[in-house]
DNA sequence: TAACATTCTTAAGCTACTGAACGAAGTAGG
DNA sequence: CCTACTTCGTTCAGTAGCTTAAGAATGTTA
């Protein structure tokens, strides 16, 4: 949600902050909470039965919310109230190094089809592409396009995807740039995020976190990132450039990154400096099945390292259990520092390497967390962390109507 | 602001987020900006100028707002408005460890007047003590007491003000339960913070930070911690407990933490670790004037050893140097992790010792900022840091009052 | 002195919410 | 089955806080 292409809202940049309003308190509780009745959701946000019984019977009529059982009490039973999945939609597209991936989501982030296609390198094609598989996703899937609330773009963003100096241009593209004229040639508003936020939100809108719950979701494709979500809000930055997990220092004087900085967590343990290591020792590269004539993508030989140590081959298992640690250390940083009560594995690599990682996070954590903070932080790995980008992509326009 | 104790607000934990207003957008950006005239207030805070025109016809109604000269335009002059400094007050008390400081300040931050007092041991006269002082400040200062808004309380708070395990408690005292009671032997409302992100808040309205700048308070007393304040709003967490710098990692095997976890900021280069390792060495404990038997506090001490690298001192300055390397690189994982701009040095601590930190700090991220980022962090030192937390204790008064 | 530029004010109206009373839909007891 | 009771949801008038639109105030410029 760099900026909210095609739509006419201002971003909130000059000025107060936004207001957040019966509709959008009343969507986002159902969403993190259903089914609802409307007495639970006037305690739930805090507006009067009044205000709720209005908005809702707005949001019936608008056909978002339907009516579905009912709930005994004492008195009259309460009329349970939940989001109809079909009743909007929004398609979400991950532009990854060598793949475009295409997604479309009903109204609670569940996904209806899906669609790949190769990365095509001709610069000059991408925008009619785009358009084009777009158009083939909502015709082969059979649904109203007035349905449609709008697409998000997703791209691998600054972080990590590049071993060249600056911020990487997404085949010769500008992300903003892309989405304004994507938004004018469908028709449809275009919102524009960066892969870690975006799965963040993904993950907070289909795993119905709710907005009490301080949450990171740690991802991992070509990079290292996290999107950090706290009090139902994405932290972007003064910039739009939160979230630089992989350039959280764990080492002092370590190793020289390509960012200009030393010891960051991604060049010690960062997945390309996993499968570089793999390369470089002949008995690793073995157990994995990698060579370099036949190389790959970044994440693609990433998760031959993970499925070979999960076959049990030992030399691939260190690796990773070396660069857990290192992931573990930074993960406990980002939870002291912002008090995060759930942390989330996302993305290709994690959703590879979640055994390793997933309890060298919980180890790290267990003992302060009991001994010092008496807090419980709760370490999950993502039910679709392999596409967790193109969902992720998708609730971003489920979320941003939230609040049309 | 854990407990808007004795005020009837409650604090937003159940239901949605708070609403801006017009008065709170108005008070923020004259605090930040002033002065300013009812047509910038209308671009700044996206209000219309009608809107602008009658909040601030009440505002001049209280005594809160005083136009103040006249800018000259093609057409009419604008007129200037400025926060009227007596207007309000508010008293900060800081409950260290071996002092008690009360501030009394006026309605932009300054302070009015001080007063310090031996900490008593006396666990049960905390409340009267309290009580006692903040009126002596009050009737000292010769002021209306109806203009005070409140007691803005602060203390060390959880992070590494204590060997022990566990969070220490405040002389026997719960914070929130010594605030309530506070609140009812005053009848002020009476909000409770941690130093860090009191400090933080200080700064925010002291040094008129705007709610555009993404913001990090960096505080050194008796440990270290972190006030972090993004769009405006102070980060808090989800429990009230972030902003824990002291425990960012910074060495993945390194040294075992009294939190019970490894290599965290602190037990590498917080002061307690500095002023440790001057005493340790006869030769560095001699150059700052240490010695095991007449030792004092930790902040003292520190201090001490940081006059004497100051005057010229090469193992205390190697000491400081030292430690303010895995600052340094813990301030950049906090600047990487959240895109901060504004990185201020505060507490006792850096107010001590910034002329070595600072640059620290600022070496660290010169190279990434610019050749990676785009971005440039500015590193400063508070006005006012060896008492940053007593004026932060009372801005929060301030700042809460804004929002009445 | 008239025309213009800009700032600020006034007045009517709109939207979204609140408060309080009321209607609706169940259970429990006789 | 009827009554009392409980809890849920709605209705309606009122209000706070804003916007839109018009206009008044206060200066500069030709």
């Amino acid at each position: 949600m760099r900026q909210p292409v095609g739509d006419a809202a201002p971003n909130g940049r000059p000025g107060r902050a936004r207001r957040p309003g019966a509709r959008e308190s009343i969507l986002d509780a159902i969403r993190a909470s259903e089914p609802l009745s409307r007495v639970e959701l006037a305690a739930l946000t805090g507006l009067t039965e009044a205000a709720v019984s209005m908005t809702v019977r707005r949001l019936l009529e608008e056909g978002l919310v339907v009516e579905t059982g009912r709930a005994p009490t004492g008195g009259k039973p309460r009329t349970l109230l939940r989001l109809d999945p079909a009743a909007r939609l929004a398609v979400g597209v991950y532009l990854d190094q060598d793949t475009t991936t295409y997604v479309l989501t009903g109204q609670t982030g569940g996904v209806i089809s899906r669609l790949a296609r190769p990365a095509t390198d001709v610069s000059g094609s991408l925008l009619a592409d785009l358009t084009a598989d777009v158009d083939v996703l909502l015709a082969g899937s059979g649904v109203d396009r007035a349905r449609c609330l709008g697409i998000g773009v997703v791209w691998p963003g600054p972080r990590g995807g590049s071993t060249e100096e600056g911020p990487p241009r997404l085949r010769g593209w500008d992300p903003d740039d892309l989405g304004r004229r994507l938004g004018a040639t469908t028709g449809w508003p275009v919102l524009v995020e960066n892969d870690a936020t975006a799965a963040a939100i993904g993950e907070y809108w289909v795993a119905r976190v709710g907005p009490e719950q301080a949450f990171a979701a740690l991802y991992m494709g070509g990079g290292l990132g996290a999107g950090i979500i706290v009090e139902g809000r994405a932290m972007r930055g003064g910039h739009g450039a939160a979230g630089e997990f992989g350039h959280v220092c764990v080492q002092v004087d370590g190793p020289e990154c390509w960012c200009g900085s030393r010891g960051c967590l991604e060049v010690l343990a960062g997945p390309r400096t996993v499968t570089a290591a793999a390369l470089a020792d002949p008995a690793t590269a073995a157990e994995a099945g990698l060579d370099h004539t036949g190389r790959r993508s970044v994440p693609a030989d990433f998760a031959a390292v993970a499925r070979a140590a999960w076959a049990g081959a030992p030399r691939c298992l260190a690796l990773l259990e070396d660069s857990a640690r290192y992931v573990a250390a930074a993960a406990e940083s980002v939870v002291n520092l912002l008090d995060i009560d759930l942390v989330v594995l996302t993305g290709p690599g994690f959703a590879a390497a979640s055994f390793v990682y997933g309890p060298a996070i919980q180890r790290r954590m267990a003992a302060a967390d009991a001994r010092t903070w008496r807090r419980s932080v709760t370490v999950t790995v993502s039910l679709a962390a392999a596409t967790a980008s193109a969902t992720g992509a998708a609730a971003l326009v489920l979320q941003s109507h939230l609040r049309r």
